[in-house]
DNA sequence: TGGTGTTATCTGTTATATCACACATCATCG
DNA sequence: CGATGATGTGTGATATAACAGATAACACCA
């Protein structure tokens, strides 16, 4: 290549992360995918050594997981990954509920044929993943499904208003999965979800969604106070 | 008094907040009152400055801010209170409308007879203040107002997740609403809200809300579209 | 007059030192 | 043996310094 051919190409620089975001983005990833247990503590020097940077960024990442509510903190400003409580998730599904409804709602008529099939795949994948007992990708597939459906709605801040909420749940929902998923309701939602997107119908897709997230609260509310009393989970102490 | 009595009365030592949690707080209360013109900018050494602490607080106060999408940065990261922008604002009616219609009908059943008179009162004062054209206290009314229901539904996380929309509002709003006020469509819909409460209709109570927020944005739309041609509002460049 | 390079200043980011507090450990004393 | 107190370690909060990038002002030249 010519000299004059390189200058034709040159790009905006990408512009890299400051090391808070990128501190912030791995804890982000490792809820969710469940790589931290609920009762678990974090403090600002043992992941800063474990990220190899200096204590601001670290606290920069814990403390806005911390204002997110998506980390607790106790009266001496102890962080921790929150512990399931019944209390808190029925909490989250009220407003859940009313976020993924309508935005269910307004996806629907914007997602494209292609689209639709790709999430027949994406259940495919998920039951074929309730099969082999392969928990995290169930939770990665049902991820999946949901968001490619408010993702089309075109609200961005639906989106993100909703993404919190599942981060919110995400370590407890990682650990009690595997009790909760024997009855399979899910399936049968996620079907009437299909079948009304293919009929562009975005009361019935709606319909779904709000049941699907209705019998998730009832089956995950039981394992818990199943597994644990009502009280805590614990992983914690240590 | 006598030592005894001094003992009897002692209560737990009020938590002192920290300095990046009272800056936080006044921020927010001054972004939510108006005191803050959309456009204008935020560093952290003046703030700082001006609230006579050190940058490390002042920082974690504004990029709190800046991580609930409050207050916006450019590439630049420079941070700035965000201008009024059409699409921005029916992104927040949308979800605003979402939460708050149900957290209207989840408050109905649980008000208290006593807390519909005070409601009463608040609409009072805030036609009042509509007469003295003193829209900080109209604003402040309808906050109170809105609030005094959705409190009552008892959902913490409902309530806290509505707040943060208000916030998000709340530079523009003080900015726009001198401009829309005229119309006085929310007066009809608040009277219809009362009359809801009253009959403890849930269902009433959510439309007369979520006609309220509809009135709203469209009002608050075409009264950005007129005044500023639906671009920035430019209180902005100094 | 209009562009260009230089410089001074301002900015957010990060690392680091220090502080007060919480907590556990353990020795000391009754 | 049990309560009490000292001590050391770990914690988050804060101030501060150093740094790199952005911005603005300005002098200079075409």
């Amino acid at each position: 290549m010519g000299r004059a051919k390189v200058l034709q190409s040159v790009q905006p620089v990408e512009r890299f992360d400051t090391l808070a975001e990128r501190a912030y983005a791995q804890l982000r990833t490792a809820l969710m995918n469940g790589s931290f247990l609920p009762g678990q503590k974090l403090t600002i020097r043992k992941l800063a050594a474990l990220l190899g940077i200096s204590a601001t960024p670290a606290r920069d990442a814990i403390s806005r997981l911390v204002s997110e509510r998506i980390l607790e903190t106790d009266a001496n400003r102890n962080v921790s990954v929150p512990l399931p409580d019944v209390e808190r998730l029925q909490e989250i599904y009220v407003v859940r509920i009313a976020l993924e409804g309508p935005a269910a709602a307004l996806g629907t008529p914007r997602l494209t044929d292609d689209e639709i099939d790709r999430l027949e795949r994406i259940q495919t994948a998920l039951v074929d993943a309730m099969d082999r007992k392969d928990y995290a990708d169930v939770l990665a597939n049902n991820r999946d499904f949901h968001f490619t459906i408010y993702r089309a709605s075109g609200v961005e801040l639906l989106n993100q208003t909703i993404e919190q909420l599942w981060l919110k749940l995400g370590p407890s929902l990682n650990l009690l999965y595997p009790a909760y998923n024997h009855s399979r309701t899910g399936v049968h939602n996620h079907r009437d979800v299909l079948a009304g997107l293919r009929r562009r119908d975005g009361a019935a897709v709606r319909a779904a969604i709000e049941q699907d997230l209705k019998d998730g609260v009832i089956e995950l509310s039981r394992s818990l106070t199943d597994s644990y009393g009502g009280r805590s989970a614990g992983a914690g102490a240590g």
